[in-house]
DNA sequence: CCTAAAGTGTAGCCTCGACTACATTTCCGG
DNA sequence: CCGGAAATGTAGTCGAGGCTACACTTTAGG
């Protein structure tokens, strides 16, 4: 069953519209994006959780996220695996250099991206859910344009 | 090692600031978004493939969507078990009634977002790229948001 | 018409992120 | 000071979503 879209070659020197691996690539990249915003959520959480009470600890984090306290330890496994936390048995979970920078890096994103759907109308308990999501797909490029849009608007 | 955090009991009946409960809720309802990005995608690129190509071939699917043809076609099975699409071996992928609704919906969105992010000011590949995966994190009332803002930019 | 290339499907493997069940350690309060 | 509750850690299971390898259809084209 050859080619029956013979439309769309390669060769083409004249662009036109998304092609097929700009969009592949578009995909990629979501997936990407997906697989490291479960770290950046837990940087995130850690780092409020060291600065209020002091210490994080798994069944606190768990409990934050709503997931079993096996799943946020299994978690806090991956994230010293990528060099992001460091955790003393029965001491709590603490964030490496690296870990903070992120954590920092993400408060910071979060905070904007709930600050750009405010000001266009989303109402706030949407804006802080819808964000939770969205944080982890918005790309430098856009979190500059939320930062200019913003600082225009007033 | 009983609870630590005394602070922040069940019963406290004077409303504060994002409780444990209340953020626990939205990570969940995230990780829920997230499950039923990929069949979104799905939906909206088969409904897509059929609108001009006439068909939506399990090869063509996993080169748009840069996953091996083995991946696509379990996805797609995936999509029938879900009620979305239907698919007669050889023969291609259709949507049900179900997921041409669905896809109509994904599609509407994707634009949606796109044009709101391209108003605020996002370069133009940011925001396809950054819209492929915030699509999936944003509720209706985020996109009626969306949509008055648009409407009131002109 | 027949064959080889392209498409399709199946099987088996992997990682991640979730869960439950159970074992171990810590430390509070009587 | 010590017993039990709470926290922590470990083991095993599951489904989703990737992959490669291999077998089987289909069909274009010589
Ligand atoms: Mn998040
Ligand atoms: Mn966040
Ligand atoms: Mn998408
Ligand atoms: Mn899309």
């Amino acid at each position: 069953m050859p080619p029956r879209t013979e439309a769309a070659r390669r060769g083409d020197s004249t662009v036109e519209l998304p092609a097929e691996p700009t969009q592949a690539q578009r995909f990629g990249k979501a997936r990407t994006a997906q697989s490291t915003a479960l770290l950046e959520d837990y940087a995130e959480l850690i780092a409020d959780l060291l600065a209020t009470g002091g210490e994080a600890r798994p069944t606190d984090i768990a409990r934050r996220l709503g997931v079993s306290h096996a799943t946020a330890i299994k978690t806090i496994a991956r994230l010293k695996r990528e060099g992001l936390a460091t955790a003393r048995p029965y001491r709590g979970v603490f964030l490496t250099e690296a870990g903070e920078t992120l954590a920092a890096r993400v408060k910071a994103r979060h905070r904007l991206v709930v600050d750009l759907l405010r000001a266009v109308g989303v109402p706030a308990e949407a804006a802080e859910q819808d964000a939770e999501g969205i944080e982890h797909h918005v790309s430098d490029a856009t979190l500059q344009a939320f930062s200019r849009f913003l600082k225009a608007q007033r």
